[in-house]
DNA sequence: ACTTAACCTAGTAAATCAGTCAACTATAAA
DNA sequence: TTTATAGTTGACTGATTTACTAGGTTAAGT
């Protein structure tokens, strides 16, 4: 279980997703707009989500990305796991074997935190996040603030 | 709040100081031995754990390491926060003005989640690390294999 | 056909990780 | 009072990862 900003971008990527995502797809531009991430970045992000099947890409005019689950089955340990190179055992590749004969001492001592932690992050799904107030709040700000942007633009092409 | 090999070091490092330095200081050299890293890289760490007030450095011969406070004094957040460089507040540091002349948004979202993984990595104290089973059966484990390794590394070096 | 938007590949500057090397200072034991 | 111990500091390095850019191809709708 590792936890840095990727982890965090995937995060609030797929959370912008599920507040979106209801009625129809949701392109990566918009999301990359609403939440000021780079939309490679994001394409290569979303590449692995689609991969651990978290997502479902509708390509074409009208389409973008869908949730592949109900926001309910969706934890966060999952979505950082499926952005981040898992995390190699270290030294003793499930063999067990780096100190002496024994087994592996040193990651022993972490395993039972490492583990804690990964329950933890698994007992929160997006629905739960989306649940709360503020988050709501910001979101909602979000839409508004930004909804003049993206049609902005919008019209801008079109008139090119 | 970040998670990764840095901190897992660290948090390995101060249960390995707890679990040995009851009575006397604890060298380095000796951490190094029994967890498998780098005595070198573990000076860096315990730099920054010094200065963050969580250890106390003992110069001169029978010197080392010892906590700085009781073992229930001391939790999982503070160690990590203690090597690892504190999450910049991206972008809009601390001005809170990265979107349009709104408030941070993007970070908002992420930051009830992080708050909540700090605030659950606070409740975690060295102590209730060392009160688990799993943890003092290695630790014991460790000090039986190692021993014979440091007392052997001590005779060679007096010899020569 | 043309546009849309997912999908894919390769590359890159910057940051971080994990570690080395070499010096220095304070302290306790000889 | 040497001398060995052990902490302290800083500079430096190769490898990896991050975050991002550029440029394509493919599938689907109008």
């Amino acid at each position: 279980m590792r936890l840095t900003t990727k982890g965090r971008y995937a995060v609030t990527a797929m959370l912008d997703l599920a507040f979106h995502s209801q009625h129809a797809p949701v392109t990566l531009t918009d999301i990359a707009t609403r939440q000021t991430i780079s939309l490679s970045y994001l394409e290569q992000l979303f590449s692995r989500l689609r991969r651990a099947d978290m997502v479902i890409g509708v390509r074409g005019p009208g389409g973008g990305y869908q949730l592949s689950k109900p926001v309910a089955d969706i934890n966060i340990a999952d979505i950082i796991r499926a952005v981040d190179e898992q995390i190699d055992s270290t030294k003793c590749g499930g063999e067990a074997n780096c100190q002496n004969h024994k087994a592996c001492l040193t990651h022993d001592l972490w395993t039972g935190l490492s583990d804690q932690i990964h329950e933890y992050l698994s007992g929160i799904s997006l629905g739960d996040l989306l649940a709360r107030k503020p988050i709501q709040d910001v979101a909602s700000r979000q839409d508004h603030d930004v909804q003049q942007m993206i049609e902005f633009r919008r019209d801008v092409i079109v008139r090119m």
